[in-house]
DNA sequence: AGCACGCCGACT
DNA sequence: GTCGGCGTGCTC
């Protein structure tokens, strides 16, 4: 008897029998009977003996299967221990691979057999003269490369001259080269990538934080433990936070080491997903790229792991089981007890106050690659810059200093950069007759103008509709008015105001998606010098190299709006950072314009004085004295459900049968602030508890005494990054 | 996650 | 009168 754990939410591992004579450890994978059909298990620990053995079913162990490492059926409960999620449901994530744990497929093919044939043609000479490489090649292969038709090649097989063997399914994935392309490292460079080198050497667990400004070559230094840690030939993860940065990132892999680097994401095939999982699982796949996922990879023998922008929201996962990726990847180097890098140019807090506080090695490259200087950035005060409204271009949200720069920048034949992070015209239509606002039927969001297209779209759930030419309510009509800016609509101005600049939109919607971080459309035209200025929202913040860029325009610095979240300011410091890193990246100096109505703002001025250190400690002092992360801990209860009554009427009782405990306090419930998103009514609740608390073992207890149905879901999000 | 069971609308 | 919609609940 065993416990086995299947790729289900259940709420843990069931009992199985095992057929006679037969062990299987931790790890070992097996078909179990479920119901009427059978399912890919794990076997995870002994049995639990709550179910009658004369209930128990027989799980068979796969024959020929490969084990999960042991490692990682310990990461998949520490997971789940920690998220609160049913251990299944991690192991699911784990098992994302259909089909990699069946045997092998072969491909039949065929290499030089003993017999030459009496019968020889100038077309079966070609063929054995290509065949005598001694490589196997398919029917179809060989005919190519010797120039002959398939039915010599079938020939030459019936004659024996020709011979079938076998080949696994999937050719290996290339070693890379940790020679390949040694760089020449600056000092500060050479320094952490010694200490990198050192801590790979180790092969023990170690935290490093390496903290370097856009453009200080934080990828390069960070290569290197990467070729310290194949020199030991061992495997290597590579955390991205999103795909769309990959195509670019394994480009420059290729450059460094001599081969593209194995790739894990959800735009792989099912064929490309088995091949990379197996040799993952065999140790053949040396360095993985991927997006959070790849954190559950079976590696057989990890000896590093690097989070890159590890500051990037989007490692969090928000949907399913929640969990940070950073925060896991930490925890899976703990396990696998191998360093750990995070590299960013503008770290989390947590990882800030980890790396200030000696928890993690602090690595830091102060200066710029080459010659290139850090841009001077300046705040335009749009409460003294706001034009006299001008008739003839309704000049709104490019201020005179913007223009002006702008002009200069274009007449010296630069290139410049306009930013606001809000896609589409205008994210909210309203009726001026009767003040009626366009919303989504689904969500409780405005409807965004997207002109080009003239329709009305929801961001959240993707609701459109075409643009209407009267109001709805009051069925008046040409009384629709757009409110705010988004990038179609600066656009717009900055056309009227340079008729002759050649400038393009960059945002998720003008760049359509063919693959991994294509780098598309405007983007491109931009890089190659044939566009001028690039208008865009934060996809144009990350990873692109311009070198002619030397200003870059923030029409509203104020956006990520300082109120409330916790994180607003730390995002919004990061995000502008990001942005004002893409000006004069070369030998030309960059300028950054800031438009704000709040200049005195701590991350104003902190991004105007260039003080990213004066600005972390102002927020630490900030988070320490308000308890708030990494000082205290929170986790969000989340409420949701096609009945709103319902959701609230659970939502309240929660709140009601939250246990009294010491530092512990539970506010809400209070409605989300998407209230109503794809039509799912949205309650919240936050706990918030000191340093020392068990707050996984405080949840269990609370939530085990509260009955939900079925339509009712609570989510549990341990560490919440963002307070929708 | 599947797959069955179980109660209310449009059809041969 | 049935076929079938997907809501709810169970699987060692």
């Amino acid at each position: 008897m065993v416990g086995v754990l299947l790729p289900l939410p259940l709420a843990g591992a069931y009992d199985y029998k095992l057929p006679a004579g037969c062990n299987a450890a931790r790890g070992a994978l097996v078909a179990a009977p479920l119901g009427n059909r059978a399912v890919l298990g794990v076997v995870w620990g002994t049995a639990e003996g709550t179910v009658g053995d004369n209930r128990l079913k027989i799980a068979e162990p796969l024959e020929g299967a490969p084990a999960l490492p042991a490692k990682l059926c310990d990461f998949v409960d520490w997971v789940a221990d920690y998220t609160l999620n049913p251990p299944g449901a991690i192991l699911a994530m784990a098992l994302r691979s259909r089909g990699a744990f069946e045997p092998e497929t072969m491909r039949i093919a065929y290499v030089r057999g003993p017999v030459t044939p009496p019968r020889m043609s100038a077309a079966r000479q070609r063929a054995l003269e290509v065949a005598a490489d001694g490589l196997a090649r398919s029917v179809s292969g060989l005919a190519e490369d010797a120039n002959v038709s398939a039915a010599v090649v079938r020939g030459l097989i019936g004659a024996d001259a020709l011979v079938p063997t076998q080949l696994p399914e999937f050719p290996p994935f290339q070693m890379p080269d940790a020679a390949f392309a040694v760089p020449q490292l600056n000092g500060d460079q050479a320094l952490a990538a010694q200490a990198l080198r050192d801590a790979v050497a180790a092969k023990r667990f170690s935290a490093h934080l390496l903290d370097g400004v856009t453009g200080s070559g934080k990828t390069e230094v960070y290569f290197e433990a990467v070729a310290a840690a194949l020199r030991q030939n061992r495997q290597v993860l590579i955390l991205l936070p999103e795909i769309a940065l990959t195509m670019q990132f394994l480009e420059r892999f290729a450059a460094r080491f001599g081969v593209r680097p194995a790739e894990w994401h959800s735009d792989l095939s099912q064929k490309e997903r088995r091949r990379t999982y197996r040799a993952v699982m065999r140790g053949e796949a040396r360095v993985i790229v991927g997006a959070r996922s790849s954190l559950f990879l079976p590696f057989s023998d990890l000896g590093l792991v690097i989070v890159d922008e590890e500051h990037e929201q989007a490692f969090k996962q928000q949907d399913g089981a929640i969990y940070h990726a950073r925060d896991m990847a930490v925890v899976r180097a703990r396990i696998e007890d191998c360093p750990v890098v995070l590299a960013s140019a503008t770290p989390s807090l947590e990882s800030f106050v980890n790396a200030t506080s000696g928890r993690y090695a602090h690595l830091k490259l102060a200066s710029r690659h080459g010659v290139a200087e850090m841009p001077s950035v300046q705040l335009i005060d749009l409460r003294h810059e706001r034009d006299p409204v001008d008739a003839e271009h309704k000049a709104q949200w490019l201020s005179p200093p913007l223009r002006a720069a702008l002009e200069r920048t274009l007449g010296a034949g630069e290139q410049a950069m306009l930013f606001l992070n809000r896609r589409g015209y205008a994210p909210l239509t309203l009726c001026e007759a009767c003040g009626h606002k366009f919303t989504c039927p689904h969500c409780s969001a405005w409807l965004v103008e997207h002109k080009y297209k003239r329709r009305l779209a929801c961001h959240q759930c993707g609701y459109e509709m075409a643009m209407p030419t009267e109001c709805p309510q009051c069925h008046e009509s040409g009384t629709l008015i757009a409110c705010g800016p988004g990038v179609e609509r600066v656009a717009e101005e900055f056309a009227a105001f340079f008729p002759q600049v050649r400038y393009g939109i960059a945002s998720s919607d003008t760049l359509v998606h063919t693959g991994p971080g294509e780098m598309q459309g405007p983007l491109k035209l931009f890089a190659r010098g044939e566009i001028d200025v690039l208008i865009g929202t934060q996809i144009v913040a990350k990873g692109h190299h311009f070198p002619q860029l030397t200003l870059v325009g923030v029409v509203d610095a104020d956006l990520g709006g300082s109120d409330g979240d916790l994180r607003a300011r730390e995002r919004t410091f990061q995000l502008l950072h990001q942005v004002s890193g893409r000006a004069g990246r070369a030998e030309k100096p960059g300028l950054v314009l800031l438009q704000t109505r709040n200049p005195d703002d701590a991350v104003m001025q902190a991004l105007a004085r260039g003080d990213r250190d004066g600005f972390y400690e102002q927020e630490r002092q900030f988070r320490e004295a308000a308890a708030a992360p990494p000082f205290g801990r929170l986790v969000a209860l989340v409420i949701s459900g096609h009945d709103g009554e319902a959701v609230r009427a659970i939502a309240r009782q929660l709140g009601k049968s939250a246990p009294p405990a010491r530092d512990v306090k539970v506010w809400g419930p209070t409605p989300a602030f998407y209230a109503l998103l794809r039509g799912q009514t949205r309650e919240r609740l936050l706990v918030q508890a000191a340093k020392g608390v068990d707050v996984q073992a405080y949840l269990k207890a609370w939530l085990a005494a509260v009955k939900t149905p079925a339509a009712v879901r609570v989510a549990v999000d341990v560490d919440p990054v963002s307070f929708f």
